[in-house]
This record gives structure tokens, C-alpha cells and sequence, in this order.
DNA sequence: GTTCTAGAAC
DNA sequence: GTTCTAGAAC
């Protein structure tokens, strides 16, 4: 039944019937040519689906990583090589500005490095939590999580209480002083810092 | 992670 | 009355 389906999420286009669990949307988007950049024996990277500014790409290692948290120490090269391919790929787009880094608490398994461009100019960034998931401590620098798991040998983990606080945090442009009282007012605001 | 939508906020 | 957010999704 059509009503039935669309309701329940279960229609055609949804990963959930056919792929499984969307929490595992990204091993599926791994394989997936449209999303696809480039790839070689350790890592692919990909368009994000939902991308929250002009430019958003996944660096994903072939190897199953479910998290942060289950980083060993010799995974150490692992991750600077993420970075480093991240960092080519940025250099190919020298006017635009990128962040490269973690989300803290991800919704989606298998470890994914985020890059992402400064304008956050895009129709898919639309919550609150999207914006601090990008914006506040709950984004880990590429390259602090990288020393964090040289230096301890493991990556130190947000509890979830930490990082709910951190997405409820109130919006805050991330250039300037502004606090919107909601998205659409950030997002327009937002315009006024790129000069395209 | 997104979609949908009820009801809060304006 | 319209805009906007936040919680359920079996």
C-alpha cells in the first residue's frame, strides 16, 4: 500500500529495504560510482549525499573502522594518509577554504574523515545541529585527532551528554560575532561572507 | 543520517 | 496565519 509505504520511509529511493539499516548508509555509498571522486587500495573518497556547503567530500579507509573509539595506535599512518589525500584533493580548489575533521558522536558507521568548504552554502544544511556538528568542539581537527591518537594511542572519546550539549549549543555565525535566533536568518546571513 | 509533520514560536 | 523546530520512524 502506497500510503502505508511513504509514511513508514519504506519507499523505492530509501536505503533501509534494500541496503539495510541506514546507519550503514556509507559502506553502501562506497561502492556507488555516482558518489565516487577517487579511490586506490586504502581509501575512497566521495561526494557527501546531503552536502551542507558548495563543497563536501568523505574520506573513507577500505579497512572496517567502525569509529573513533576503536582507533588503534598503529592506525596512526592510516590516518595521516586520509589527511594528506584530503589535503590533494582541497589543494585542486586553491579559492575555495576547507576544514578537514571528525564529527565527535557519528550517526553513520565506518570512521569518515569530513572536508569541508567554508561557505556552507547549501540547500542540505538546514538544522541546528547540522551547523554545530560543524561548528563548535563537536568537529575534531583532522590533525588533533591525528596527535591525540600519536601522543595517547587512542582517540579520547565525547561522552553522548557532551556532544547533545554541544549540537543544542545557540547558533553562532562561525566568521563573525552574529547569533541568529534560527537557521534560515544564519543561512541568509551566511551570504554575506562569501564574495563568490 | 533523512523525512515528515504536529505544534511551538512568532 | 505562517514560519520554524524537534521528535518518531517497528
Amino acid at each position: 500500500m502506497a500510503t502505508a509505504a511513504v509514511k513508514s520511509g519504506k519507499t523505492s529511493g530509501q536505503t533501509s529495504s534494500k541496503n539495510g539499516h541506514w546507519s550503514k548508509g556509507l559502506l553502501a555509498s562506497m561502492n556507488d560510482p555516482n558518489l565516487i571522486v577517487e579511490s586506490d587500495e586504502h581509501i575512497v573518497i566521495i561526494k557527501d549525499k546531503y552536502p551542507k556547503a558548495r563543497y563536501h567530500f568523505l574520506i573513507l579507509p577500505r579497512e572496517k573502522i567502525p569509529n573513533l573509539k576503536s582507533l588503534k595506535a598503529n592506525q596512526v599512518d592510516l590516518l595521516q594518509y586520509m589527511d594528506e589525500r584530503a589535503q590533494l584533493l582541497g589543494a585542486r580548489h586553491p579559492q575555495v577554504t576547507f576544514r578537514y575533521g571528525y564529527h565527535a558522536i557519528p550517526s553513520m558507521s565506518q570512521l569518515h574523515l569530513h572536508m569541508i568548504s567554508q561557505d556552507f552554502d547549501s540547500p542540505c544544511l538546514k538544522t541546528k545541529r547540522h551547523w554545530n556538528s560543524f561548528n563548535t568542539r563537536y568537529f575534531l581537527d583532522s590533525e588533533d585527532v591525528i596527535r591525540c591518537l600519536k601522543e595517547r594511542g587512542t582517540v579520547i572519546s565525547m561522552t553522548p551528554v557532551a556532544g547533545e550539549k554541544l549540537l543544542e549549543q545557540p547558533l553562532r555565525c562561525h566568521k563573525c560575532v552574529y547569533a541568529p535566533q534560527n537557521m534560515p536568518k544564519l543561512k541568509q546571513h551566511l551570504l554575506k561572507h562569501i564574495d563568490n
